[in-house]
DNA sequence: AGCCTGCCCTGCGAGC
DNA sequence: TGCTCGCAGGGCAGGC
């Protein structure tokens, strides 16, 4: 997409996890695509008109790409097209394409937000640092989790704490750690602060490596699958053994989310 | 302020 | 076979 022109934009339903901005389509054909680039799990789109185009996927969204000879589509690849919610068209040096933004559960959204005031757009203002960057250390992590009463599972889902985990990574991360889902955030310092940063990073590194955990309809924009999901220690293994020493792992409910433990290993 | 619950929405598998 | 129920990778509003 990057130098490429938006030469068609079509919305067919409006009513995504928040309502479409004014004139969307308006507001996108026409502009050049100035970079690409993704902050916590928003994806930003900057542009030529000084606006910047803001994705986020929810649960179910995906993107597709096809007429570029780059559409190969898993097998098993299917995409109801009556959830093909927004569709942009792209041309530039590398050809043209359709991009299909497609989301059964529609949690998933796009707004355009000015460029020069993108960091205080009420999605973006409030997240904590990337969990893979310079400034994420194990020393801020413990300065936020400093003082707080909520159980670590939860301080970790929350954005302003770390950007960018799900549940996935946090109990997988966790487990890593040897803490304890339901452990008071507040008690993670030092030592255990260290291994938890250590683990977050780890298994991040790891599931990228690995192209992301496809538990159902996850795939990359050319239809290939991840394969993290076979290194999962914890998630989604409720009854089956702990790898580390057997003992049964346990599933329970956390802030209305599926926990998956080891309360041998994770204290 | 911080924390928790419920809810947004569709699809799918398990259980009956 | 066909139904109902519970649950799914996220994040917000509202209540305590």
């Amino acid at each position: 997409m990057v130098g490429a022109v938006i030469t068609d934009a079509k919305a067919r339903r409006p009513d995504l996890r928040f309502p479409l901005p004014p004139e969307f389509e308006r507001r996108l054909k026409g502009a050049r695509v100035l970079s690409l680039r993704r902050r916590a799990k928003y994806l930003l789109c900057e542009l030529s008109t000084g606006e910047t185009l803001i994705m986020h996927l929810g649960m179910s969204g995906r993107f597709t790409v096809k007429g570029d000879g780059r559409g190969r589509f898993h097998k098993d690849y299917r995409a109801d097209p009556r959830h093909d919610h927004v569709s942009l068209v792209v041309s530039g040096p590398m050809g043209t394409a359709t991009i299909d933004y497609n989301d059964p559960r529609r949690f998933g959204f796009m707004d355009l937000a000015p460029t020069a005031k993108l960091a205080t757009s009420p999605h973006l203002c409030g997240l904590g640092p990337e969990p893979l960057g310079e400034e994420f250390t194990a020393e801020m992590l413990a300065a936020s989790l400093k003082g707080k009463a909520a159980p670590a599972k939860s301080a970790l889902l929350d954005q302003r704490v770390v950007a960018g985990l799900g549940n996935i990574y946090v109990c997988e991360a966790l487990f890593r750690a040897g803490i304890s889902p339901r452990r008071k955030a507040g008690t993670i310092a030092g030592l255990r602060a260290m291994r938890l940063h250590g683990a977050i990073r780890q298994v991040l590194e790891e599931a990228i490596e690995a192209g992301g955990s496809s538990l159902k309809d996850f795939t990359a924009s050319d239809g290939s699958l991840g394969y993290f999901q076979h290194s999962f220690k914890v998630y989604d293994r409720e009854g089956r053994p702990c790898p580390a020493c057997g003992a049964s792992i346990k599933r329970y409910n956390q802030a209305g989310r599926s926990t998956f433990a080891c309360s041998n290993c994770q204290r």
